[in-house]
DNA sequence: CTGGATCCTCAACGATACTG
DNA sequence: CAGTATCGTTGAGGATCCAG
């Protein structure tokens, strides 16, 4: 048996292919994170708590020989380099989108010393919102806090955008708590989400019933324990 | 910030979550075999070419944990333990498809050394197999085998299942080369791919053009390199 | 023979310090 | 800000050995 001290399988498959470059330490949640947007090193450091910053070099200098990552070094007044997803990373977000639905099925409470990220809450509401049809034509824009994370999510005719950052304007803010996972499952209405403290609400409360119609990933029916 | 000497990320985060149990090495090709069915120890190692014993023992006793897999002693006659994927492994299987797709969407010619196993094909064809209306209403079965790896597919009433091992009085065998890879792209038609000696064919070779009507994985248009 | 456990070596990772 | 350099520790790779 040749070299497997490399990062291969040895194995003639696409999973396979896909984990020796996904499979590395760090990788995936990089490329989550690049999938929100184009970002600096520091951003992802700071996106990352815990990744050693040699580590994270090398992986984007990983990423970028398999043609998943470009170095932009911008020029200008703003001489920051940006590293940003090629489009065969784009390819990716369907089964990055699957992973991470089966893998919020399976997650209750937050462990202790487990951050919540604005880009782990983009994409959760992302996948939150797929495979729904939101209510109502007119666009609502919520802003969802858990956390030291705040995204925006924009809701218009059936289009959904999930974003970091504050919203500009929300018609509703919901801050949530360690029990916010229970607001996506949608074990809870909200008196019962309020009530609970699992979120705080601010702005127009009559747009909760619709978020949750909206954003939902239920608890998997198969858990253990 | 705390140990993330472990296998942990220290995200509240499906996909995190996800890549916390997926993300050791090995462990999605092991899932991948036990998804085509149980497994014995030794099945398992034979399926891995190039794993070390320990690493397997270490990472069926973390799926255990994490109720992936159970481990089943069966007595009688044959004594021999068991390996199963659980309901919620079988949660799995949209996401992997999805990423084996992607991974193979990226793949072209074998590199060296690499092997295709019965594991590998059963995973390829089922996802080649996915999103497609095969034609004929009449059941077909073919044997597809690409190097030492063999299994069977058949095709009824829009229904394809795909199995390891020979098919029994198969319809068409279908025996692939290096260039196996390019007849599920679509880039050959029968004679162009019995030509390059991509294929061999034995016996009804007008179901060629069936196979490939039914099973498909397009390279990526967006390909490095 | 199956189903591992043990041992050793070396590469990869984690933590931190440091530099252009 | 965007990384390198260094170093200690963990885990993987490879061979062998052992118990039922």
């Amino acid at each position: 048996m040749g070299d497997m001290r490399t990062r291969e399988y040895g194995q003639f498959c696409g999973l396979a292919r896909a984990a020796e470059v996904l499979g590395q330490r760090w990788t995936i949640l990089i490329v989550r994170d690049l999938l929100v947007g184009p970002r600096r090193y520091s951003d992802l450091l700071a996106g990352l708590p815990g990744i050693p910053t040699n580590v994270l070099a090398s992986r984007l200098k990983e990423l970028e020989e398999d043609g998943l990552v470009v170095r932009e070094a911008r020029a200008g007044s703003d001489r920051s380099v940006v590293y940003r997803v090629t489009a065969r990373a784009e390819e990716l977000r369907t089964a990055l989108d699957a992973l991470g639905r089966w893998g919020a099925a399976g997650m209750r409470e937050p462990r202790e010393g487990e951050f919540v990220t604005d880009a782990s809450l983009v994409g959760s509401l992302r996948v939150a919102g797929q495979g729904r049809t939101p209510p109502r034509r007119r666009q609502v824009t919520y802003e969802v806090r858990v956390g030291p994370a705040v995204v925006n999510a924009t809701v218009a005719r059936g289009e959904i955008t999930v974003a970091p950052g504050p919203g500009s304007a929300p018609d509703l803010v919901i801050s949530g708590g360690p029990g916010f996972r229970d607001v996506l499952a949608g074990v809870l209405d909200a008196d019962a989400a309020v009530a609970t403290g699992a979120v705080e609400l601010s702005g127009d409360e009559s747009l909760f019933a619709d978020f949750q119609a909206t954003f939902s990933v239920p608890y998997s029916a198969t858990l253990a324990l």
